[in-house]
DNA sequence: TTGTATGCGTTATCAT
DNA sequence: ATGATAACGCATACAA
């Protein structure tokens, strides 16, 4: 039925335009060696066979191939959606493919890293808010694939990565400076063994900013649950429901924030007056919802990540091992009760 | 400074084992015929030499490789992400890689396709709500790579979609029988020629509720624009400062139903007693806010049509070319104003 | 500037 | 059951 058409190789090609088929891989591969008029015939034959060169072949002649990989978790979640699409966008244009690995779990993890070890695999891999081991790290090195880490860090190994600490202690030093005293927390359990760090050095910020106000902090004003904002509904739930609930309450991400602000609607409590709340991200459900929160170059990370490993490939030292992207806080209205909200929220 | 071990091959391998490489070959690919013994010093030696087969040599060998792609619009709408998520759990529970491909234009969703047109560069292709013309189909089919549509559909090739129009019928009809009679719309415009048909289908589903109870469609009330909450939210404005404005808004997704709903309270407009608003997907969001919507199986989209890919790769008749999903109304509280809301929400 | 020949790491065909 | 060897399609060192 279907008439499986003879693939066209470069032989086909050099045939056609009667020269060798070293003349035809010095066009393809743009290698100025090649005389105008010469050049010219091979393209025209081909255009004339619609020849595609075998990445495959290429890719093993080479002894490398033109294949990112990246690992990315739980990748439904914005943030890391955000960052892949800027990962995705600098790799295409330098002609690199995107192969990307869900991981949801440790095993799953380790199964795609001992894939990935391989440059017949991937040329180079980015690693997405995934903590790696030193051991991982050293069989990359060994086996000359490339590596660049985003929102994760790993020693001598290029990331790029926001100051979550910082970024805690600014968004709570926010709800101090509000008169804020109770202030609860909601973040992200581990239940996977991926560790979510970032959640933790969140806590560690907030913890940091009452105790430059030698504030106590009421660790049972802490919930921690899986990622949602269904889940962290049901988390600020109970802290609504505490005899002496908070007054303000930091969730590690705006997703999360978003649940919280669902519960106080629903508790009838007034947002920011009898409860304030700040997310973190800088998601546009935050710019849409008034939601304050401390905002975080997502895409850019993508990016800044993507250009590290692009650069790994071309033989250039990557200039700064460790890159950190700023932090902006956002005050919208879930944190300060004034007017003409509606304009402030860009 | 780095020592980059020499790779080892199949022949390393063989040679420790002290067999010949298709004997390690036949290990590799679990073939029955090797004998127990020698299968198991094959196994050791893998073991202790670290090997892994190359799948660039593997793929060259037998002409195709084990790569899939995935060609994806916006990768940041959530509604393409939850589709992507479940294409790469299917493909890669079944050892397939997931390429990614970003298309943002037609000029790039044309230069992706004609790359991904060979079977060196993926053995198949799943496309995510992109249109795709009959000639792709053709060179497709010619050159043996097999394609799954996803949310778009072509003449032939098996593709998992909704009734966007049926749906769209559904939302409208729910806003009518509530009493609605001047219903807006908010929709996509087609800016990149990527079409948006589904935006599209589910208006022409509007225009049959009204129709099918004999009402006059106010044309004026139809506002279209980029996807995404913000540009939403200022279209919803304008709606909403007509002289006449409409009692209900039907939205083309839950996206821009937040800016809808964010554009009522702006306007101090109360939902739903003076408006009701309606979504589309059924995105974790819509359960948060009380969003009434019609819901669709996005996950399970993704997980068809990687099946529905897999099924060809195994040389099985797709048996039903097209498959459609079903859709479901999930009335809330943005259009029913009734009691216990908190609970009916799920 | 251009062509020839070898190697890249597998798979598969054919012997044995 | 196992081994030798020819593809697979390209890049490149070397020769011309």
């Amino acid at each position: 039925m279907v008439t499986e058409r003879q693939r066209v190789s470069i032989f086909d090609v050099a045939k056609m335009a009667g020269v060798g088929v070293a003349t035809v891989s010095r066009v393809i591969n743009s290698n100025p060696r090649v005389s105008p008029l010469t050049r010219m015939r091979v393209e025209a034959a081909i255009e004339a066979l619609g020849y595609h060169p075998s990445r495959l072949a290429s890719g093993l002649s080479k002894g490398r191939q033109d294949m990112v990989a990246v690992l990315v978790p739980f990748i439904t979640r914005p943030s890391v959606v955000a960052r892949l699409e800027g990962v995705i966008e600098v790799l295409d244009r330098d002609g690199f493919g995107t192969a990307v690995y869900s991981v949801r779990s440790l095993e799953q993890r380790d199964r795609h890293l001992d894939y990935l070890m391989d440059r017949h695999a991937a040329i180079g891999v980015v690693v997405i808010s995934i903590p790696l081991t030193q051991l991982h790290v050293e069989r990359f090195r060994t086996n000359g694939v490339y590596l660049s880490l985003i929102d994760t860090a790993s020693e001598g190994v290029p990331h790029v990565v926001v100051d979550d600490r910082t970024g805690g202690c600014l968004a709570a030093t926010h709800l101090i400076s509000l008169g804020r005293r109770r202030i609860g927390f909601i973040g992200d359990e581990d239940l996977t063994g991926l560790g979510f760090a970032s959640s933790y050095k969140r806590l560690c910020g907030l913890e940091d900013a009452l105790n430059n106000y030698h504030l106590e902090h009421d660790r049972s004003l802490v919930r921690l649950g899986r990622h949602g904002s269904l889940e962290a509904r049901q988390l600020c739930d109970q802290l609504l429901e505490l005899d002496r609930p908070p007054t303000a309450i930091f969730a590690a991400s705006d997703t999360q924030a978003v649940g919280v602000l669902a519960s106080a609607e629903a508790h009838a409590i007034r947002v920011p007056d009898d409860l304030a709340v700040i997310g973190f991200d800088g998601l546009e459900i935050s710019s849409i919802l008034g939601l304050s929160t401390i905002e975080q170059p997502l895409y850019e990370s993508g990016v800044e990540g993507a250009k590290r490993l692009l650069q790994q490939l071309d033989g250039r030292e990557v200039e700064q091992v460790k890159h950190v992207l700023r932090l902006e806080l956002k005050a919208r209205s879930t944190t300060i009760s004034t007017h003409a909200l509606s304009k402030s929220g860009a």
